[in-house]
DNA sequence: ACTCAAAACTTACCACTAGACAGTTTTTCG
DNA sequence: CGAAAAACTGTCTAGTGGTAAGTTTTGAGT
């Protein structure tokens, strides 16, 4: 009782409140204005403008520009988390959670230029909060973590840790690289350049390499009819 | 003040025009500036104080900061290909050239949490400068094609193109994992991923291996006594 | 040595931004 | 209802990027 007296806020049938469905919005409005506009030239105003709220509401819910920058990087990482959750509901066998992981980082929705340069500004301007370290680490040991899970079918101990340590390490070149190429760097590329790696990197073997090929291409239709339908685009990243 | 005079002194051998000069100067103490406070704190007065000018003396070199921070991002990747160069002149065969090019991207001296962070900053802060894509797909390009040229000594050519492609994109997820990650990511490390990585994509039986490993110690020495003695440390990445 | 124009530099200033703050409206709940 | 908490607004300040006008230094031509 005193102990829920801290979180005042009932209504049954909300249970978030105004200030958290703000913080939400402003977070989204804040990311978009990155993506649009640049870090360097994205402002409290046009972050406020784009929410529907003046700059003074920004700084009401964020203690500072830093926190609110803090909140998006938060955000985008659990968004991404959420796309291979939801992609790995559809996978069954290894081969299909393995390419749930490439797919989820690289489905055109959320991987793109626009999209990647505003990750690349967020992670450098973000690299001074320790909070924000922490989160970063987290959503690495993550991604490893999952893709350790899967390799461990294919490879000994040692290899799998190795392994999934490099195709996160690929993931993220993907990524700066999409963000400062001029010439957009396309899904399709990307996850071309996944699975060249992972060949070389998992048993070859024709039967393997078929395998491989089938789960990859399940997995991005699953991708398409997920974040085609599911209004992904219109909630999360639009551009 | 006769310290001001006696910088301003050009002695005939230097063909440097004064504004060259201050332009390396300036855009020194802008990497300084964005190594020590990040890049949201680099200011125009800051990076002037580095300098020993003032404000107006930097906007009076760079017509903005925008280009500022381009000169730094475009000195940066000259350094970096400059330390390659040297390296290479050491090396005598294709093993030992391609450890160059890994050792040059990743040696102590330029490959430190700090750096990678400023590099990373810069490269979000720049991207959107057509100039610096430029810059960067031209040193992307110099990057693989140097990788390629060593490389085709092992492999044929579609093999040797999507390796060298693999390689310089694990580079890149190297550096902005050092930049971002909390706990530094060393020198060895590093390496020892890009090893672990070419091991997987050339021929790696006992004789490749050992060649390898001959030709990495061969190029870290060779590095070590080159990037210590010759004061690259003062003249560029001091930290 | 003198002139004078260009280059280097300084200073004063403007528009805008992050952030603080005090005051006002709206919600919430006893 | 009514008071307290939360949401919100407008205003103010310190700092920042950028401009422009003015001052000093440099150096080439006479």
């Amino acid at each position: 009782m005193t102990t829920s007296s801290a979180t005042r806020k009932q209504t049954p049938s909300q249970a978030r409140s105004i200030g958290s469905i703000r913080r939400a919005e402003l977070s989204r409005a804040a990311f978009e204005a990155v993506v649009l506009y640049g870090l360097r030239k994205t402002t409290l105003e046009k972050v406020g403008d784009l929410a529907g709220v003046s700059k003074g509401v920004v700084l009401h819910h964020f203690k500072d520009k830093g926190a609110l920058l803090e909140a998006v990087f938060r955000r985008s990482n659990t968004l991404l988390g959420d796309a291979f959750v939801e992609l790995c509901k559809h996978a069954d066998n290894p081969y299909e959670r393995l390419w749930a992981i490439v797919v989820a980082n690289f489905f055109g929705t959320i991987f793109n230029r626009k999209v990647c340069q505003a990750w690349v500004s967020l992670s450098a301007e973000v690299a001074h909060s320790s909070q924000c370290q922490r989160v970063q680490a987290a959503c690495n040991a993550r991604i490893q973590s999952n893709l350790c899970h899967e390799l461990k079918h294919f490879l000994d101990d040692e290899d799998t840790q190795r392994s999934a340590h490099l195709l996160s390490l690929l993931i993220d070149g993907l990524w700066v690289r999409a963000g400062l190429q001029a010439e957009p760097l396309t899904s399709a590329n990307a996850i071309s350049d996944m699975e060249y790696a992972v060949l070389k990197l998992l048993p070859n073997d024709k039967q393997s390499v078929a395998r491989h090929n089938e789960a990859r291409q399940k997995m991005e239709n699953v991708a398409s009819i997920l974040l085609g339908s599911k209004a992904y685009t219109n909630q999360t990243f639009r551009v």
